[in-house]
DNA sequence: TAGAGGATTGAT
DNA sequence: TCAATCCTCTAC
């Protein structure tokens, strides 16, 4: 009998996403896959991208504590989604880390295509693979994450993080400075972006 | 309640 | 370099 192989994939645990340190979960989150199902529809892409942000500093949507409509799930406990509208049309996904009352985030800023492909290719409208995921606004879109996931547990049957056992060891992880945030003063000067070394998704170069 | 601005993207 | 586009937040 002919025997499939099956691509083996741990959900991540909670406990993941209670550590203190978001710098680390950022770091931790590269290579892990990124799944949403919607419907019979699934579509994942591997995190080659991430950006931490903490409630300690001006980068942060919860800086100095400050609770909004918006950015409640934050002061939530870990493992949660956190999506916002930006721009006025592009939807960011967050992973919300640390314990509830500590408002800490990694927005996923690109991820590299793994199943889904032509649902992908079809949200997103492009067709060199390439295109897909390469963003923060272009990831949210190839995996049709909307503000309908704002809330929802990542160990749920939505949208979920699997550990497929790929190890992204120091040497293979670049750290810059966050894009986008220069109102931030001496905080936007944090290195806290971080991206797999020459991999073809990553949004933007270095500008450090 | 009005006005300003934004963790982006794509076209020019 | 700039426009698209609309939600969120702040000031009054």
């Amino acid at each position: 009998m002919k025997r499939i192989k099956e691509k083996i994939g741990k959900k991540l645990d909670t406990s993941f996403y209670d550590n203190n340190d978001v710098t680390l979960i950022a770091r931790q989150l590269l290579g892990k896959v990124l799944i949403t199902k919607t419907g019979k529809v699934l579509t994942s892409g591997i995190i080659v991208e991430t950006e931490a942000y903490s409630y300690k500093e001006r980068g942060c949507h919860a800086y100095q504590n400050k609770m909004t409509k918006r950015n409640a799930i934050m002061f939530g406990d870990g493992g949660y989604a956190y999506v916002y509208l930006c721009y006025g049309m592009h939807h960011l996904f967050n992973v919300v880390t640390n314990k509830k009352g500590l408002a800490e985030a990694v927005l996923i800023r690109a991820i590299q295509p793994l199943d889904g492909m032509n649902h992908m290719i079809n949200r997103t409208g492009k067709k060199l693979v390439n295109a897909i995921g390469n963003g923060p606004g272009k990831t949210s879109s190839a995996l049709g994450i909307k503000l309908n996931h704002y809330g929802l547990p990542l160990n749920g049957n939505v949208i979920w993080i699997e550990d497929h056992g790929t190890i992204i060891g120091s040497e293979e992880i670049v750290s810059c400075k966050r894009i986008g945030i220069d109102y931030a003063g001496k905080d936007a000067h944090r290195k806290w972006r971080f991206f797999i070394k020459n991999n073809a998704w990553i949004s933007k170069p270095c500008n450090d």
